[in-house]
RNA sequence: GGCCUUGUGGUGCAAUCGGUAGCACGCCGCCCUUUCAAGGCGGAGCCUGCGGGUUCGAGUCCCGUCAAGGUCACCA
C-alpha cells in the first residue's frame, strides 16, 4: 500500500448526503464512519448537502437527515450556524426547534450546520472553475452542458479496495456543468471534487456505488491542479469505499423496498380474492375523511385516489408519502430501512449506531458489543471489510435488548415517557402513564424483557385496556392448562382468591394480593405458581404479565376483582358449553 | 453487454508473513423460575461457491468457471 498522500495534513472527513428522501441505514453507516475516522484522528468531521439537483431536493428531506443525524449524535465539526427548521436553510438565524419530534425535545443540536451545494453554486464557486477548464481545452460546451475530457487511462488507489485502473478506450467525456437548470449548476461529479479539494477534505469516506465514479473524481483533481498550478489544494484525497448493505434476500437495501412490501401484499390479495373484492377493500380503507386526516398530520396533500393506485400496483410509481399512508391502512408492516423507521420501533441510538458499524468493519478481536468511544479508538480503514453485508434485525434486537437492559431504570423509565409521547397517545392518556409511581414500577417490571421500546407496550396492552374489553380464550394450551386442567383446579383457586381479596384495602393493593396469594398457597399447600396462573389470565387474558404483585397494583382492586369476575363467568360458560 | 468488485456454518463477522477454521446472533436441550423474558450450562451446524494449478502444506497465491453486487445519466 502506497503512503498516504495526506499524512501531513490534518484529518478531514465529510459526510455529504443529497436532499432527496430520509436518511437512510447505509447512509447513517457511512456518516458514522466518516465521523469517527474523523475523532480517531483528532480531525474535523463536516456536513455538505448536495443540493444541486433542484428537481428532487427538498428543504423537508433536509431537515429529517440532520434531525436524524442529530439523534444519532453525529454532529458537524465545522460549518456555518446551524440550519433554522423552518427554512432547512443555512439562514444564520438560530435554530427554531419547534418542528422537531418531540422525541427528540432535548437533543443536542451541534454548533454547525452544513454547508450547502446550492449556495456554493450562486456564490458562484463553481463557475470559475469550470472556465479554467474550458480555458485549458480539458473540457468542452456540449448542448449548453459543460463536458470534461477523459481520453487518458485512470488509476487510483483505494483503502478497501485497493488499486482501481480504468482504461481510456472504457471512459467516455462526462458532464461537469448541466446545461438545464439555467446552466448555472455543476454535476455532482464536478461539485464533490471542488468542494472535497476546497474543504481539505483528506478522506473521502463513501458507499460503494461511487468506486467506479472515482475515475471521474480523480482526473478532475489531476486537471484542476494542472490549471490552477496549485497541486496543494488539488491533491487527491484518499478514497474510502464502504461496501453495500444488503437485504437477507441478497437485494440492495433500499428505501424501495417498502414499495415492494405494499405491493407484494396488495397483489397477492388480488390474486387471492380478484380485483373487485380489492377495489371494495381499499376503498373501505381509503375513506374521504381518512384522506382527509391523513393529509392533515402528512402536512401536505397525498394524491390517493383510484388512478394512483392503480398506477402503484402497475409499478408506475413508488411515491413515498402515498406508500407509508396506503400501508398504514392497508395494514402492511414495512421494512424499516431509514433511520426515522428505527427510531419509530423503538430501537436505541446506542444499538444502532453499535450494529451497523459491525456492518462492513470490525475491531479485529471478539468484542461485539462497544460504545462510540470505543469505535473513536478503534476504527481503522484497514479493518473495512470488501464483501457486501446483509443486514440481520434478529441480531439488530438483540443488540437493543442488551442496550436497554444495561440502561438505569431511571433512564429506561425517560426513555418509555418520549418514545410513548411521541409515538403511542394511547398509553400517553392512561393512568398508569400520569401516575409517576405507578410509571416507575411499571417500566422497572418491563425493562429486562424489552427488546424494543414497544414491547412492554404491545406486550401488556391489557393494562390499560377497559375491563370488559379482557376476551377469554380458553383453547390456547397454557390457558387450559391454567384454569381447565386438574379438573378445573384454576377456576377453584381464582375463587378462592377473588374471596380472599375482597378485604385488601385499595391502597397498596397489588402487594397485599401478594401476600394474600402467598398465604393461600402456604395453607393449601398448593404451589404458589398454581395461584398466580390463572389470576393472570383473569387479569390480561393471556397467560404472560409482569410478576404478579406489580401487574395487580398496577391495575388496581377494583380493576383487578372485576377482571376475576367476568373470567370466573366466562370460565362458568365455558365448562357449560 | 463492457468495465470494476466480492463469494467462510441459516445470518453477521474472525483467522498477522500460506500450516488442517474461531466469535456472536439464531436454533436445540438442560438448569433457574409465580408466567414470559433475562441469566447459567451444554449441543447441533461450515473442511471455506465450484473445478483445476503452485506448494511438504491454501480459506489465505495463480488460472478458469458459476453466483452476487456496483457502474456505464444534464441523479447523487
Amino acid at each position: 500500500m502506497p503512503a498516504d498522500p495526506n499524512h501531513n495534513r490534518p484529518v478531514v472527513t465529510r459526510f455529504a448526503p443529497s436532499p432527496t428522501g430520509a436518511l437512510h441505514i447505509g447512509g447513517a453507516r457511512t456518516a458514522l464512519f466518516a465521523w469517527a475516522f474523523a475523532k480517531k484522528h483528532n480531525g474535523r468531521f463536516i456536513l455538505r448537502v448536495e443540493d444541486t439537483d433542484l428537481k428532487r431536493s427538498s428543504p423537508e428531506s433536509t431537515k429529517g437527515i440532520l434531525r436524524d443525524l442529530g439523534w444519532l449524535g453525529l454532529f458537524s465539526d465545522e460549518g456555518p450556524k446551524y440550519p433554522c427548521a423552518k427554512h432547512g436553510c443555512g439562514c444564520g438565524k438560530a435554530v427554531d426547534d419547534t418542528g422537531y419530534d418531540p422525541y427528540d425535545r432535548d437533543r443536542q443540536l451541534g454548533d454547525h450546520g452544513p454547508y450547502f451545494q446550492s449556495q456554493r453554486a450562486a456564490d458562484g464557486i463553481y463557475g470559475k472553475y469550470i472556465q479554467r477548464l474550458l480555458d485549458a481545452g480539458k473540457a468542452y460546451e456540449d448542448d449548453g452542458a459543460v463536458r470534461f475530457r477523459m481520453d487518458e487511462d485512470i488509476a487510483f488507489t483505494d483503502a478497501v479496495y485497493g488499486d482501481i485502473s480504468v482504461k481510456a478506450d472504457d471512459l467516455e467525456d462526462f458532464i461537469i456543468r448541466k446545461g438545464e437548470d439555467g446552466g448555472k449548476l455543476p454535476t455532482f461529479h464536478f461539485a464533490v471534487v471542488v468542494d472535497d479539494a476546497l474543504m481539505e477534505v483528506t478522506h473521502v469516506i463513501r458507499g460503494q456505488e461511487h468506486l467506479t465514479n472515482t475515475t471521474k473524481h480523480a482526473a478532475l483533481y489531476d486537471a484542476l491542479a494542472e490549471v490552477t498550478g496549485d497541486a496543494e489544494t488539488w491533491q487527491r484525497p484518499v478514497w474510502v469505499h464502504t461496501p453495500s448493505i444488503m437485504n437477507p434476500g441478497g437485494s440492495k437495501m433500499s428505501k424501495r423496498d417498502k414499495a415492494k412490501a405494499l405491493r407484494n401484499s396488495m397483489t397477492e390479495y388480488i390474486e387471492k380474492n380478484g380485483r373487485d373484492v380489492f377495489e371494495e377493500a381499499i376503498s373501505r380503507c381509503l375513506t374521504p375523511q381518512q384522506v382527509a386526516h391523513l393529509e392533515s398530520t402528512a402536512g401536505h396533500p397525498v394524491n390517493l385516489d383510484r388512478s394512483s393506485i392503480d398506477a402503484f400496483i402497475d409499478k408506475k410509481h413508488d411515491d413515498t408519502d402515498f406508500v407509508r399512508v396506503v400501508a398504514g391502512f392497508w395494514g402492511v408492516e414495512l421494512p424499516e430501512i431509514e433511520v426515522a423507521d428505527f427510531r419509530n420501533s423503538g430501537y436505541l441510538q446506542s444499538a444502532l449506531l453499535n450494529y451497523i458499524a459491525l456492518l462492513g468493519w470490525n475491531p479485529g478481536d471478539d468484542i461485539e458489543h462497544f460504545d462510540l468511544d470505543f469505535l473513536c479508538e478503534k476504527f481503522s480503514l484497514e479493518r473495512i471489510g470488501k464483501s457486501n453485508s446483509t443486514f440481520d434485525r434478529v441480531k439488530l434486537k438483540d443488540f437493543n435488548a442488551t442496550a436497554v437492559r444495561a440502561l438505569s431504570h431511571d433512564v429506561f423509565a425517560d426513555r418509555m415517557v418520549r418514545y410513548v409521547e411521541a409515538y403511542r397517545p394511547a398509553w400517553a392518556g392512561s393512568p398508569i402513564f400520569t401516575d409517576a409511581a405507578k410509571w416507575r414500577a411499571f417500566c422497572g417490571a418491563v425493562q429486562e424483557r424489552t427488546h424494543v421500546l414497544p414491547d412492554p407496550l404491545e406486550m401488556n396492552a391489557f393494562l390499560i385496556a377497559d375491563d370488559d374489553a379482557i376476551a377469554y380464550d380458553f383453547a390456547p394450551k397454557p390457558v387450559r392448562k391454567a384454569m381447565i386442567g386438574n379438573e378445573a383446579q384454576g377456576v377453584t383457586l381464582l375463587e378462592e382468591m377473588l374471596a380472599g381479596f375482597a378485604d385488601l384495602p385499595a391502597d397498596g393493593f397489588g402487594a397485599a394480593a401478594h401476600t394474600k396469594i402467598n398465604e393461600l398457597a402456604e395453607a393449601s399447600g398448593i404451589n404458589m405458581g398454581k395461584f398466580a396462573q390463572p389470576v393472570r389470565i383473569a387479569v390480561s387474558g393471556g397467560p404472560v404479565t409482569p410478576p404478579i404483585d406489580v401487574t395487580l397494583g398496577l391495575l388496581g382492586k377494583v380493576a383487578t376483582l372485576t377482571r376475576m369476575r367476568r373470567c370466573l363467568e366466562a370460565a362458568k360458560a365455558h365448562a357449560s358449553a
